[in-house]
DNA sequence: AGATTGAATTGATAAAAGTCAACCATTGAA
DNA sequence: TTCAATGGTTGACTTTTATCAATTCAATCT
């Protein structure tokens, strides 16, 4: 057990607190490998565990009388949901995997009692959570201020700076994924690729290649308050 | 100072901070009071005080490009904007008075300070903003999940439970404010009252009369993940 | 009372986004 | 190699929401 459990040891999570409380919040961690679309969590269940993604990729969802939205999604070293964990309730949100992952289940007890037993650990979750919730604050800007095809011009040059202004990239997520995560139908999200070839922008296939990076940047504005990392 | 400072030695988030923490934390504090209209603070400025509401009602809103939207009121013994304080980070969000409201302001260094001494306060702190993203959680569902005459109705349903199901009430915000609030635009909120007269409801200027509390129910399905209080 | 102001409502119109259906391209299995 | 299956695209159309303008309404002040 102790190998697998390592694998998370220097995560941020846990960068200052005390082998004996890692000790604590492991003991009854288990890890496990998920296949693709597997539901990890339903929202309304108790949240028993703090989960923590270790590789792979996590899709938040939520659904009322039949329809669905995309909340997020998370790659290696995030977590979810803390907020439950927290403060005892239950999950507000359903997580799926959308690729194969690696997760790492902490029994939300332990993550409690060593929160209240150890000062640095008590730090760094609520500095996780305060990150969490001002990355919910951020999308729910972008959601309410922005049209279809400004959070389009605002993903894609996101993506561009954070990958170094390459001449092309690959999206990492599929397109029905990202009109899902942007707030929009698959078709809105063609037809908003369709705009912007206009604005310095070809998407071909799962490449795009950024052809005027000051004109996109003109349409698309970007603000810290809404698009930093 | 004291007698001042003392209106909010009761709040939760201090029920379990010790006398010498709550000394630290009020020494630099300071209370004001500000009248309608009073912007507190500007999303982009950094966050050097925690607010809290002792009395009164604050908006929090963001903009954009000349575009605004609102993101929350709140009232007595709400705090705004803890995670901005925690992470030392600049506010997300601006803040104004919407009434007449008495606020403390805690310096963020001393709320950063006491966290780390005081494991009690610590636990409050994660608390509270635990809830503050689970609070934005169900609004961006609501948002998404929801057409806007669904909104109105769960918003005046929970206004109705509440207030212990009255047979009539008297709505608190102003209706361009909570039009503001469910994120639609006045216009829009009327022609939604008025549709939902066939559901139930019955508003006259401020005053709501729920005539059909399970046919306005059957409509609005409400939901404890996304409207419990 | 009359005038003034801001909020709320109503109707007409426009814009944005969603739906539906058809079709295309790619992939992978029989 | 053909044939599903899936994801993506396109066009036509509908629905939802926003915008703009014109009133109406209510509260307040003089």
């Amino acid at each position: 057990m102790h190998s697998r459990i390592q694998e998370i040891r220097d995560l941020p999570l846990f960068a200052t607190t005390s082998d004996e409380a890692f000790q604590t919040l492991t003991r009854g961690a288990y890890v496990q490998n998920f296949p693709t679309h597997a539901e990890l969590i339903t929202e309304g269940e108790s949240a028993d565990f703090l989960h923590i993604i270790i590789s792979g990729c996590v899709e938040l969802f939520s659904a009322w009388q039949g329809r669905e939205t995309t909340m997020s999604f998370h790659g290696p070293d995030a977590t979810f949901i803390l907020a439950a964990t927290i403060k005892d309730r239950p999950y507000l949100m359903s997580a799926r995997t959308i690729e194969k992952s690696r997760i790492i289940m902490i029994p939300s007890e332990d993550v409690r009692a060593v929160f209240e037993t150890d000062p640095d650990f008590a730090k760094s979750i609520v500095t996780e959570l305060a990150g969490c919730y001002r990355g919910v604050i951020k999308a729910s800007k972008n959601i309410k201020l922005r049209s279809s095809t400004e959070r389009i011009a605002n993903y894609l040059l996101k993506s561009y700076n954070a990958l170094g202004k390459p001449k092309d990239f690959t999206l990492e997520l599929e397109k029905r994924r990202i009109a899902a995560l942007l707030g929009m139908t698959p078709e809105n999200l063609s037809r908003g690729f369709a705009v912007l070839k206009e604005k310095g922008v070809s998407v071909r296939g799962q490449t795009v290649r950024i052809t005027d990076p000051e004109g996109l940047a003109k349409f698309a504005k970007p603000n810290r308050l809404i698009d930093s990392w």
